[in-house]
DNA sequence: TTGTAGGCGTTATCAT
DNA sequence: ATGATAACGCCTACAA
């Protein structure tokens, strides 16, 4: 007799469920699979077997069979700042993990000109249904206009506007940069310069926004000489203050766009014999693990980046499940962090 | 007639390339899987026909079919200190993509009563054929013993040894310290003080014994006043720091066995006043991320471990491939990265 | 060296 | 509401 394969022990398949509550392994799918027309005293006994055997259904043939399989990608870029991924990474396991869906890695290093192609791959190898884009890599246009050509649905963590009806998740970036920059004026400071982030991400324009807002909303006349590009590393960052601490009229408080390029900014200030806060307070985006551990404390913008991904991996998950129309989320709430950088 | 379902469009399947190459799809099989007993020439027309319809296999047929799910799990602990971490995910990641295996993620917080557990399940759930246990997964017990009784293999990234036949990576932990030491000692420094890491992960004995070596080495006598315990996190490096500042006679280095703890360290003599690396020299380990932005930047101790977890996965998957012996890989190196926080 | 038949565990279709 | 059976795409076993 041909074809006979050893068989498989250990793992209780959809056939001993079947048999110990008596009934069609279809009834059995029916029930695993929340689908209606089951009486609820068929549902029972199903269950009842599927937890006496620890029954679980075998992703492989799941995805075989049926049209699903059940593999989100997350799309990221391997830069140095990683603790944003930690959350990223956080919250998109917890969604997938709770739908039962996996979730499959491919980081990427980014002015790429095989990102396309790259990508491509990925998705096609791991038969991803859908793609989770973080910051920034919604922003490259490259990437989203390929897989809607490939017709792959995606969520972008991005302060971008987003086409018609795709899955966007944003926080108040603007909001929380006007924010900050309200705290500072606050505190009595009128020449704050400001570090811009890279051109490429949607969040630096959305922080800059957030910046001049706060200075017009208050009259303070908006000074073109305390604006500097960064490119949101700790090079960057340190560069950009030391061309603002070397104008005639330096600047007080240095708002960066996030908190690498503050540290730089710090390191620079204290290269100069600044005292912080004393001389000059310096504010960072982000929180991440950085921020707490510069001397002083980093004043900061903490985004809920865990919710923010759970968020993105549960509308892409629901829509992939075709759930009809996906809900569309307000934006997050940011939080302002006082440290001790500020005065 | 029943059970029709909708062709599946778009997906090249196994039958399309064998009809194109004039040959049976078991041939093909053989080809894509690198088996012999195909003729060069044939071999040849296959793989044209798999590169012109850019034929992938389909990963769930794959395991169904075949006993092998080509899934890895890689447990971490999801601590503060990601970039670690980050290291591990590129070099496993790039690992199993040349071998065409997915790397499936399992963060968990460490002290866990339900630790056994959720591997469990994390493991019977995946179907992971293999588990990736970073430093300090290794070190519990707990988790490698339920591996053995699931008699699922597992690379272990540790310092500590490990049972028969089983995949350990390790670096040379317990030199990199004592050399880190002996500069020290040979920058005049006698008096040294040492944090130790967290009692349960591998790496704290090693670090320790190296320090400990040293010094015996150049005939300085152990104070083991100089020595605290502390848990491998910023706040307990900071309260290590403060007592050894508080004695009499009080180190004039302190080695701390991360670069979290020294940065805690290095505040802690801020806030005495005290200059770095005037006063006092510190020095850390692992050479993440913070310790090229502290002030000043921090001497440190680098290990290879984006090549340590290259390494770990592909020995994984070669076990796993039943590749006859696997090889015992030497420790690898680290490297001592003098900064400006030691003089 | 190559091909044929059977089955992996599930979902889809259609019948009851 | 439930069940019988054919795919899904591949690999194993065996035959030729």
């Amino acid at each position: 007799m041909p074809g006979k394969q050893r068989p498989r022990e250990g793992s209780v398949t959809i056939v001993d469920v079947a048999q110990r509550a008596g009934v069609s392994i279809k009834t059995v799918s029916r029930v695993v699979n929340n689908e209606p027309n089951v009486r609820t005293e068929t549902r029972e006994r199903v269950l009842e077997a599927v937890g006496a055997l620890r029954y679980m259904p075998n992703a492989a043939a799941r995805s075989l069979s049926g049209r699903r399989s059940r593999v989100i990608g997350l799309v990221y870029e391997n830069a140095n700042e990683f603790s944003y991924l930690q959350g990223v990474l956080d919250g998109a396991l917890s969604a997938c993990e709770e739908r039962e869906h996996a979730l499959l890695l491919r980081p990427l290093s980014l002015p790429n000109p095989h990102l396309a192609a790259q990508i491509g791959r990925f998705v096609r190898q791991a038969r991803a249904e859908g793609v989770i884009l973080p910051a920034p890599m919604g922003d490259f246009s490259e990437l989203s206009t390929l897989l809607r050509k490939m017709s792959v649905p995606f969520a972008a963590i991005t302060p971008r506007a987003p086409a018609a009806g795709e899955i966007n998740i944003r926080c108040k970036d603007e909001e929380a940069s006007c924010a900050l920059t309200e705290f500072l004026i606050g505190r009595g400071h009128a020449a704050i310069g400001f570090v811009k982030g890279h051109p490429r991400h949607g969040a630096s324009d959305q922080r800059f926004r957030g910046y001049r807002r706060a200075l017009r909303r208050h009259g303070i006349a908006h000074r073109p000489a305390l604006v500097r590009q960064g490119y949101f590393d700790f090079d960057s960052g340190q560069a950009a203050a030391r061309e603002l601490l070397e104008l005639a009229d330096a600047p007080t408080a240095i708002i960066a766009s996030n908190d690498d390029m503050a540290a730089g900014a710090l390191l620079e200030a204290r290269q100069r014999g600044l005292s912080i806060p004393e001389d000059l307070s310096v504010a960072g985006f982000d929180d991440t693990a950085i921020a707490s551990r510069l001397w002083p404390p980093l004043t900061t913008v903490r985004q809920p980046i865990r919710r923010m991904a759970e968020t993105a991996a549960t509308r892409l998950i629901e829509r992939l499940s075709g759930a009809g129309k996906v809900v569309d989320d307000a934006p997050f709430d940011c939080e302002l962090v006082v440290r001790g950088s500020t005065a």
